[in-house]
DNA sequence: TTTAACTTTCAGTAAATTCAGAAAGTAATG
DNA sequence: CATTACTTTCTGAATTTACTGAAAGTTAAA
C-alpha cells in the first residue's frame, strides 16, 4: 500500500516546506501525508510510507500533537494507535497560525512591554523606544486583529474573506454610517 | 559609542527571534540593531556593535537587502557605506510578510495547482485531490486577502485594524445593505 | 506472571547551518 | 598604475539540528 507518484510529490513538497511552516522536514511529511490519506495511519505505516525510523515517526506525532494537528483513533481488538488529522483544514492552518503566533510574536510583545514601562536614560534609549513602541503597536495590532478573526463565525469570516476588494467600501460604509448615528 | 544595557537587550532578542522570523540570528541582531539606531551604520560599526566578523555582516547586509529591509545611505567625502532601516516599521513588517508569503505559500499554491489539473487515476487520488483543493482554496483566499491588505490606503488600514470586535458586526451591516440594493 | 505487541526515549551519528577570517574583488585617489 | 580604503566571496571549522537503531518502557492478553 504506498503512495501513487502525484501523492508521494505532495508528501515531499510538504517536508521541503516543513521547516518554512514551523516545523522540520519529516513532520511536514507527515502532516501532509496524514493529510491526504483516507484511513487514519499507524505509526508503522508512517514510517514505511516514508522510509523513517520508526523512533522518528514517535517524536514526530509527538511534535504534531503538541500542535494540535493530529489527534489518535482506536479500532476494536486491535492495540494499535491510529493517526489522523485533528481536523479540517481551515482548523489545522488556524492552529499553525496560532501556535506561531505564540512562539514568533508573543515573546517579543512581552519583551517590548517591559522595556516600555522603563524610563530613557539617554538619547540612544529613547529613539529606541520610539521605534519599540512602533513595533509594539504593531504586534498588539496584529494579535488583537488575529483573536478577532478567530473568534468569527465560520460564515462570517466566508463572507468577510469573500469581500476581497469591497473591504475598502465596506469600511467607508461604516464610517458614513457611523457619522449618522452621531 | 557602545550600546547601553536595554538596547543590547532588545538587539540579543532580535537574534533569539531571527530564526523564528525567517532569517538567522545574525541578520536578526542587525535588523534590530539598525532599527533602534538613529544614525545609519557602517557594516564596521555593526560588526563591532554585535561583536561579529566583518564578511558576516557583508552577507547578512546582502540578506537584508534582498528582503528589502535596509537601503543604504552615502555621506559626502565619505566612501564608506552606511545601512538604515528601508522604511517605517509598518512597511518592514509587511516587507517581511510579503516575503514569507512567497516562501511559504507561492511555491505549494503552484505546486497544488498543477496536482489539481491532472485527473485522478484512483480512489486515493480522488481523496488526496479533494484535501489538496480544500488547502488551494485557503492559500488561495489568504493571497488574495493579504493583496488587498495591501491595497489599502494607511488610513483606511488604521480604521480597519481599530474596528477591531466591530468587524462582525460590519460583515452584518454589509449584508443587510446588500440585500435591500438587490 | 510471562509474553507479545506495541510505543517512547535516548545516545551516538549524520547532515545542515552558521560563522570567522583569509583571500579576492572593486573603485577612488594621488 | 600603484596605493589605499573599502566590500564581497569563499573555505573549512564549529555549532546546531535531525535522524537512526537499539534499549527501555508500557499495556493487554494468555
Amino acid at each position: 500500500m504506498s503512495l501513487s507518484e502525484k501523492n508521494l510529490a505532495f508528501v515531499m513538497h510538504c517536508g521541503e516546506m516543513g521547516s518554512r511552516w514551523g516545523f522540520n522536514r519529516t513532520i511536514g511529511q507527515m502532516c501532509g501525508l496524514l493529510i491526504i490519506t483516507k484511513e487514519p495511519m499507524t505509526a508503522n505505516e508512517i514510517a514505511d510510507s516514508l522510509s523513517i525510523s520508526r523512533g522518528n515517526v514517535s517524536m514526530g506525532i509527538k511534535e504534531l500533537q503538541s500542535w494540535q494537528l493530529i489527534k489518535v483513533h482506536h479500532k476494536p481488538g486491535d492495540r494499535k494507535e491510529y493517526y489522523a488529522p485533528a481536523g479540517e483544514i481551515w482548523d489545522m492552518a488556524n492552529r499553525v497560525f496560532e501556535e506561531r503566533k505564540k512562539r514568533e510574536i508573543d515573546p517579543t510583545l512581552s519583551l517590548l512591554r517591559d522595556n516600555l514601562l522603563d524610563e530613557a536614560s539617554n538619547d540612544d534609549e529613547l529613539y529606541a523606544q520610539k521605534q519599540m513602541g512602533e513595533i509594539h503597536n504593531l504586534l498588539e495590532t496584529v494579535t488583537k486583529w488575529s483573536s478577532e478573526l478567530q473568534r468569527l463565525s465560520p460564515e462570517q469570516l466566508n463572507k468577510l474573506m469573500k469581500l476581497g476588494s469591497g473591504i475598502g467600501k465596506v469600511i467607508d460604509l461604516k464610517d458614513k454610517i457611523f457619522k449618522k448615528e452621531q
